[in-house]
DNA sequence: AACTATTTATAAGA
DNA sequence: TTCTTATAAATAGTT
């Protein structure tokens, strides 16, 4: 819709795609909330651009509720393993017994990877810690060099092409220009009256 | 769009809500690859008819990525919701769903603290990353470094008590020594016979 | 951010 | 559900 057929392809103008990105994602979010009330349906809706940036829609106040649902619908449907036909109700008490303390040491792990809640922790536990961290930084850090390189590569290969079709641009006009200098001294001698002098070459 | 512009309230009609859903719902999902495929961006779209139905579309072959991303994004903006306070089964379904999900971030986020799967990580996103961990390396450090210095600040009191006593030992052994010499050579000299040459002082 | 020529979505009807 | 079609809405390119 607009001024020409548009392939569904990615937009590499980068402006254009911004432009574009927020156009139809104003479109998107208000078909979002029409269908909603419409239809009386309950929606959730998120989009991350490239940026990237967060933006979302939701009917419920909460997102959250509606990813719940989506999550317990989602297990619902899918196949079905092993019936725990015989003691369902004690299966997921203890599931969730389970869940919760390895929650918690998940919990508290975080807290430490973020240097939080530190004091309960040994000095050995401490160096262990510091040595963890240490190679995370590591690999995080090549990777974020590794991306910064592709980008660079990419950038560069870009401007080559650029570069490359702007000389042949540059030849083509060169040809064009004396191929019109050429032209014009033909006509000129042609318009001339026989009496006239005729123009020298040099 | 169509014979007639419509009131954005719920449509009382059922059969007509029903179809008037079904063809948005596909004018939405479509609208949704659209963007996603033009502006190159990540969404999530899940819509409950009030069927209920489930419908969704993502562009991640797991949608459940991008529900990860959402919640490590919106986790630092989530204000705590009031209690639900709905059937217990209901709840305690609802809880469990809400612990997985959470589980499942916290277990990525973990990965990603170790320095694993960071390939699918924007270039912000592993700068904030390193940034969090370069903090929470320096506190680990200082902590450390706090236990080692209280750790040696204590084996120093411990060392100057035990020099003391010490000390304070070996006196009194000379004392005991001087005493008993004293009392030896009283006892030699007491001894000797009279002939005998006695000991001098030096 | 506003405009507008077009394309696209869709409401109603079949 | 699907197709058709008149019309409303969205939006691509432009200013």
């Amino acid at each position: 819709m607009g001024r020409g057929r548009v392939e569904l392809k990615r937009i590499e103008n980068k402006i254009n795609r911004q432009v574009t990105f927020s156009k139809r994602r104003s479109g998107l979010i208000k078909k979002a909330r029409e269908i909603s009330v419409l239809c009386d349906a309950e929606l959730a809706l998120i989009v991350f651009s490239t940026k990237p940036k967060l933006f979302h829609y939701s009917t419920d106040p909460c997102m959250e509720r509606i990813l719940e649902r989506y999550e317990r619908y989602s297990y619902a449907e899918r196949p079905q393993l092993g019936k725990n036909d015989q003691a369902p109700h004690e299966n997921w008490v203890l599931e969730h017994a389970k869940l919760k303390a390895r929650m918690e040491v998940l919990e508290r792990n975080q807290r430490n990877f973020m240097g939080e809640e530190l004091d309960i922790l040994s000095l050995r536990e401490l160096q262990s810690l510091e040595h963890q961290l240490v190679s995370a930084l590591k690999h995080i850090r090549t990777q974020k060099n590794q991306i910064m390189y592709e980008s660079i590569s990419e950038l560069q290969k870009k401007d080559k092409a650029l570069q490359e079709r702007n000389n042949l641009l540059a030849k083509k006009i060169k040809g064009k220009e004396k191929a019109e200098a050429q032209q014009e001294n033909n006509v000129d001698v042609a318009i001339l009256p026989p009496w006239m002098p005729r123009p020298t070459n040099e």
